[in-house]
DNA sequence: GTCTATATTGCGATAGAC
DNA sequence: GTCTATCGCAATATAGAC
């Protein structure tokens, strides 16, 4: 249990990445071995399902999620630049599993909603406590979901982009609002 | 082609319906023609394959999304008021065309990028007359993509949910800014 | 643990009657 | 214009050798 095979890990890499980056029916049990390096029957012994695979790629998501609100806390630049500025482009690996169990909610999977139902209230909680209003909060959390749903339809340049424009109108409303109090 | 046949409207509807809401892998060819109440064979003179019903989605979407940013530039709470809260929760049959759309995008559907690209841009420019900044525009579109990520994911109760929280936020924001003039 | 078959199912598409 | 019947194929999963 602490180190399971290396085969595994590599199968579900590629399951990850194929699902992220070509759609979930691209990500055929040949396929996803292939990627990996390994063959069906191989592939099978690890997985001895497709829903195995995705209850997988479901377990990655959750342990990487708890460690990216842990960075998100910890983050030099702040809690609201760290999540939207990877809402927008994760370097990390994170991203790819994010993107692949949005893609997966689509054909039914209900522990990927799951899983990111949970992650997202995380860093909402996240955002709530860095800027002290749990309404603008959520708005931040929908603006990172708006990034995401590019980055999800495959588009990742067109979200990098959005954040670049959108960020310094983000970055004065914050700041006008802390300064002037705000109504409401 | 002013007329097109009933039959091919009723198949159209069922494609989109199903697939808004148990997701593209479920509208199979025979699911849909169910729905529709036709046969396999019947749907086949009407669609000779599956890309063709893709195709007729995108034409219907391309055109009732003409409508809807007519409806938008014409509404009398607003243009920013109506397309976040439609991006929640349209009560047209809008919605399940955008829906189904987004979610075709997934499965490699180019021309269905492209008519959602096209009906984004159309909102985006309604969105800069509104508010008179294009980067405020911007990123109160990207707000409207966050809502509708949750309307993709099949949880509609969790965006009216959202629009109703963060409304009040943004109708501050929009007015703060508005008499202040604002930084940047 | 990993491989090469192979069984099985479900889908898109065709053919041709009515 | 709509139907029934059927072909061909691709994908999941199994069986059993190595």
């Amino acid at each position: 249990m602490s180190r399971p095979p290396v085969a595994r890990e590599k199968v579900l890499a590629a399951f990850a990445a194929i699902v992220a980056d070509e759609g979930e029916q691209a990500a055929t049990m040949e396929a996803v071995a292939a990627r990996a390096g390994v063959s069906k029957g191989g592939l099978l012994y690890h997985f001895g399902s497709r829903e195995a695979l995705v209850e997988g790629l479901v377990e990655r998501l959750l342990a990487d999620g708890e460690a990216d609100v842990a960075d998100m806390r910890a983050a030099p630049e702040g809690a609201v630049a760290y999540y939207l500025s990877t809402s927008a482009d994760s370097p990390r690996e994170l991203n790819e599993l994010y993107v692949a169990a949005s893609r997966i909610t689509q054909t039914g999977a209900d522990s990927a909603r799951q899983a990111l139902a949970h992650i997202e209230a995380q860093w909402l909680r996240a955002l709530e406590e860095a800027v002290g209003d749990d309404r603008l909060a959520q708005l931040l959390a929908v603006v990172g979901d708006g990034l995401y749903l590019h980055a999800i339809r495959g588009d990742q340049r067109r979200a990098v982009e959005l954040w670049r424009t959108i960020a310094p109108v983000v970055t004065s409303l914050l700041d006008a609002r802390r300064s002037g109090g705000g109504p409401a």
